[in-house]
DNA sequence: GCAAAAGTGTTTTGCTTACACCCATGA
DNA sequence: TCATGGGTGTAAGCAAAACACTTTTGC
């Protein structure tokens, strides 16, 4: 029946990998040492080996190139991307994943990472021709993702350390979205999810102000009621800045 | 610096093909003519061609199995399954893609496809050694993806003929979401969307009873306010049967 | 008129917003 | 005491759930 032969293919794993620095929304980044895109910035990532499930090399190319156990943080398939002519090596379709990683005191030294570094995303630059490849659309589409789980998973958590307060979860919630959201009701909507946030007996103490209630993660996978969106679409949300 | 070689794969893209027939929930199966899985139902699928776009793969097979234009129905790509041992005969990663149809008078003969036939998504079933290869777990998470698009998306009108009632539309969320609804409410929350369904001239005249509105889709590619699922988790709906 | 399906009105309940207000600390 | 960030109380608005009720057809 199938006349014409199956086209062979390379799998790559491309990583979009996401934390909050400065109350803003950072993407690790390489620039590319090599021909094709030589010297551009893009996802760091590579190619699935013989034996590998495509998750393990999700996990090794991120222990590569930011030192991060990558068992230990929320990592997720996004989609696969596969168009002929999207790489001029040959056919190779990239699977995405999204990382999201707490601010850590990064080694950002691997082997192939001489050149990685937590670049600011900007919504504006986003999708213009940025990004290596189709890059920019593996980020816009990873960003969307990790928007849209805010609402309904305990995913805001993965950006913390393991002790947070309220108001580092929030300012989570504000780089992602790119609102400002009002801190008061942020507070009693949070603290009513069932198994979102578990307090603890810990407190941080502010320069100025009252000391704030640390909180560790609960046993939540899905939130109810859900942290909804200041309406999307038609009412538009405060932005930022 | 990368030390092994990449891993040669082919990609095969796999179609979960719902539809709405008697009110439940069916999907489109084929019986595996050869080895591997010989006799054993599977997902309609196929390579993709040098040259191919994903998606283009799965317009081209959907065509094949069932003789429906594609272009012109709801496809949308769900995720990648890529373990190294999931097909017997090599390397070989799957992408799933969801179609959703209308109850069309099929023709279901195709080249390949002379054994495709709907089946009813039986949820018990589902997720034990049913259909070959990892196909199981590949109809699982479509379901899922149209379970949650239900409720923020128009999906739903995907399942129905160009012009449909209320309760057309109802039957679809309840045969997909596996609950009864409340005709009252739910024709006042749908004809509330914004851009959802749009009222035509047209009247439907049931055996007996008022004669319904025929309704057409709206222009809304995201519902405001959403169709939200009756609570899910701790509060448990009212099942089906 | 009766049965059956379509569609409307009304009440209660619960989440969201807006915002006034209190609390706990450092300077 | 003041400034500052943390946290609580409360009332208005909106949407959902429950359900009584009206409308429009075939027989």
């Amino acid at each position: 029946m199938s006349s014409r032969p199956p086209s062979p293919f390379r799998i790559a794993i491309d990583l979009v990998i996401l934390t909050i620095r400065q109350d803003r929304l950072h993407v690790l980044l390489i620039e590319r040492g090599k021909e094709p895109f030589e010297g551009r910035p893009a996802l760091p990532g590579g190619f699935v080996r013989a034996g590998e499930d495509l998750r393990d090399t999700a996990v090794r190319e991120l222990a590569e190139e930011t030192g991060i156990d990558g068992g230990k943080l929320h990592l997720e398939q996004v989609r696969t991307y596969g168009h002929p002519d999207r790489d001029p090596r040959g056919r190779i379709a990239s699977v995405a994943y999204l990382a999201i990683a707490p601010d850590l005191p990064i080694p950002v030294a691997g082997t192939d990472a001489a050149t990685a570094h937590w670049e600011p995303v900007d919504n504006d630059r986003l999708g213009r021709g940025w990004l290596a490849f189709d890059h920019d659309v593996l980020l816009r589409d990873a960003i969307e993702r990790a928007r849209d789980k805010l609402e309904y998973s305990p995913l805001a958590t993965a950006f913390c350390q393991d002790l947070f307060t309220i108001s580092d979860l929030r300012a989570v919630y504000e780089a992602v979205w790119g609102v400002r959201l009002d801190p008061r009701n942020f507070h009693r909507k949070v603290t009513g999810v069932k198994d979102f946030v578990k307090a603890t007996e810990e407190r941080r103490f502010p320069p100025t102000g009252r000391p704030a209630i640390l909180y560790e993660r609960g046993t939540a996978s899905l939130l109810h009621p859900a942290m909804l969106r200041p309406t999307r679409s038609h009412d538009r949300p405060t932005p930022l800045n």
